[in-house]
DNA sequence: GAAAAGATTACCT
DNA sequence: GGTAATCTTTTCC
């Protein structure tokens, strides 16, 4: 399994410049830890937004907090789409994104760390679509082919990981399927407790 | 058709 | 740390 998965972390189009279908279609928790670090792009009217993820929660099948739990509907049809699809839908007033993974499984993307100092704040899963310009017409863009939306490999090594429970679900609370970079400054609140403590 | 719940955020004490 | 805002989607009668 190993080859595989690094088979799968190094795919990307011809160019090397995004990761391909092969890295979203994989184990949920697998892509949702190796999210961290790569960098989402998405193109405006006025330039490229950029950040580095730094925090993904995993929505897996049999998950009762997950959108498909259920099975498909209006809303959460994307989730069912090839992997590497963007799943975006709102609650209150704003929008959240994820990237499916396998069929009804996606990735939900909660935070980012801005490439270069601008205005604005990704810290949270509302704030990091609205620093990005993703909106509600963006679900179902294939981010492995899509001009506007891309995922690129994480350029080094990122850092220690934590590994803690998911923000703001009511069942399944104790699944431990929130990941994040320990010491970047981006990770949303509840900022992961530091080893040690519980 | 009505009601409840929600993968959040901003602002309060 | 707690709660209100706010409105769509889903579910239930």
């Amino acid at each position: 399994m190993a080859r595989r998965s690094a088979t799968a972390e190094r795919s990307s189009d011809a160019r090397g410049r995004r990761l391909g279908r092969a890295f979203f279609d994989r184990p949920t928790v697998s892509v949702a830890r190796a999210l961290l670090g790569a960098e989402l792009r998405v193109r405006g009217a006025d330039g490229d937004r950029v950040v580095r993820l730094v925090e993904t929660e995993a929505y897996v099948a049999d998950d009762p907090a997950s959108h498909a739990y259920r099975g498909p509907t209006q809303r959460n049809r994307s989730m069912f789409h090839l992997p590497g699809t963007l799943y975006v839908y709102r609650i209150h007033q704003v929008v959240c994104a994820n990237l499916v993974t396998r069929q009804g499984e996606a990735v939900l993307l909660r935070a980012g760390s801005p490439r270069r100092p601008v205005e604005g704040n990704p810290s949270g899963p509302g704030r990091l679509c609205r620093f990005l310009g993703i909106r509600l017409e963006d679900d179902g863009t294939d981010a492995v082919r899509s001009p506007r939306v891309r995922v690129r490999p994480r350029a080094g090594p990122s850092g220690p990981v934590w590994v803690g429970p998911r923000v703001g679900v009511s069942r399944a609370g104790r699944r431990r399927l929130r990941f994040a970079l320990r010491d970047d400054p981006y990770v949303s609140r509840p900022r992961p407790r530091v080893p040690g403590r519980r």
